[in-house]
DNA sequence: TATTGTTATACTCTATAACTATA
DNA sequence: TATAGTTATAGAGTATAACAATA
């Protein structure tokens, strides 16, 4: 019967993109406390190291036009610096000390209050950590 | 050591956003190849029975001014109707034979291209539905 | 007074295309 | 010629506020 297998489906989606969104609402509220926007504060935890501009835009998924303007006010806040790269083309975008401990803090708050960690045992977490591994094999 | 505690959680929560993100991927595609938007396509699953604005908004948790929006669109394609409710305020959004017909088509592709049901077992997703029960606790 | 649906409007996120400077 | 970053712009999706009809 297709009606049930679809049922079935739907609901499991349903709930599996509501843990997303409440992850999302987790990661906004903390972004908020240090005055963030949520995307200000991703792209802070993925500048462990220094990045060029266009490879950001890769590990985010985004058009290289959109961390122009990321970049900016990032930048206006005295978060992160360009510097220029070995290919005077590129442009690497880098954490300021001002930036460097936000980040450690926006870390320490993300850990805090991580829902995963917090409502999950670690044998838990590895069984669905192999159960997205299986979802995302090619 | 906080830093580890934090790259966990991170993994984790990245591996699960790709999850979903490929589960919406694969809905916009569906959706697409019946000309519909995502949102068009969501709005059509839930409207197996005829409901309220309102409601609709709420289920869908957005504000109700944009729904308007959707039932015009989804109202000019020919396959919804709004029929008023005993409250003469209220207007229910209802399935045309059309639309009824399409929402099973919908129905018959999202099921076939199910990345869950594909690469999952039941007993896999039964495992993943309590884990997700016991992050969605409250 | 409060609520439903509507309208006008604005803000965010994202993408496309044209431009510049390098390669 | 191809690529990195920039700029201008446009399209979704979503939210707020004011309004008419009804409760």
């Amino acid at each position: 019967m297709n009606a049930a297998r679809l049922a079935e489906a739907r609901d499991l989606s349903v709930k599996l993109f509501h843990v997303v969104r409440r992850m999302e609402q987790d990661f906004e509220a903390v972004a908020a406390s240090l005055n963030l926007t949520p995307l200000q504060a991703r792209t802070l935890l993925d500048l462990e190291q220094p990045v060029p501009m266009r490879d950001l835009a890769s590990t985010m998924s985004c058009d290289a036009s959109n961390v122009t303007g990321l970049a900016d006010r990032l930048e206006r806040l005295g978060l992160i610096e360009r510097v220029p790269g070995a290919d005077r083309r590129v442009k690497l975008l880098s954490l300021t000390d001002e930036g460097m401990a936000l980040r450690g803090e926006l870390a320490n708050r993300v850990a805090a209050r991580s829902t995963l960690s917090a409502r999950l045992g670690k044998a838990e977490r590895v069984q669905l950590e192999a159960l997205l591994d299986k979802l995302l094999a090619t």
